[in-house]
DNA sequence: CAGGATCCGTAGCGATACTG
DNA sequence: CAGTATCGCTACGGATCCTG
């Protein structure tokens, strides 16, 4: 099902970069990586609001996807790494634009800035 | 729902960026109004798979977020044209950069091209 | 610490039927 | 043509409990 916007719109390749940022919880996993190398409970912090069960999920697929990459250590406590890999750091740019977007947006529309600062 | 992202993740440029792009569908819908304006039916064709449901329903928030105008024309059959808003216009190097990233990704992954081309 | 496995509610969405 | 309204499914995702 995630594929059928492919199969229908063709390649496009907007529709195949949102193919592989599916949810909002990858694009801040990458947002946060871009940063540098992260354990798990790092991300689960710094990705405010995720459920380590998204976590673990939208790691897996971006794993899978060759977004990134996992590092596990045998000690104990564990201690696991994820990093971004050559692919997932090739991303820059699109969450980059992004953020610019958002700031530029933010800084004109300070309204929206307070109402989405305190809680509903 | 929608906000929440933002409340917890406090006023991040990223997710305010993800949280008015919300959906696959506006990303489309974006992509195919940066060419000018388009009528409700050629909408419905050009972002492929999308129900009128969904086409519908984009349109209203898009419109009420400011990113898209409508423009309806008291003829019969009725007419109605859809444009970018000079802040959806603004939204031109995000879906860009993503359209980029795509292109390049699909370059150098002729396999998957040819895996989505072909239906699963 | 970094997860795996379950249970379960609900929002998202498609399909269908109807209208100005 | 460009919608609105309803019904009904399912899969997304949160909450909770358990483990190496």
């Amino acid at each position: 099902m995630s594929r059928k916007l492919l199969e229908q719109n063709g390649i496009c390749p907007v529709a195949t970069t949102i193919d592989l940022l599916s949810s909002k919880w990858k694009v801040l996993i990458v947002r946060d990586l871009l940063t540098g190398t992260k354990r798990y409970s790092e991300l689960k912090q710094s990705v405010a609001g995720i459920s380590q069960k998204m976590l673990t999920q939208s790691l897996r697929e971006m794993e899978s996807d060759g977004l990134v990459t996992r590092h596990a250590y045998a000690v104990i406590p564990p201690k696991v790494e994820y990093r971004l890999s050559d692919l997932g750091n090739s991303m820059r740019p699109v969450i980059e634009t992004m953020a610019n977007w958002g700031s530029v947006y933010l800084d004109q529309n300070p309204d929206k800035r307070k109402k989405l600062a305190q809680s509903e």
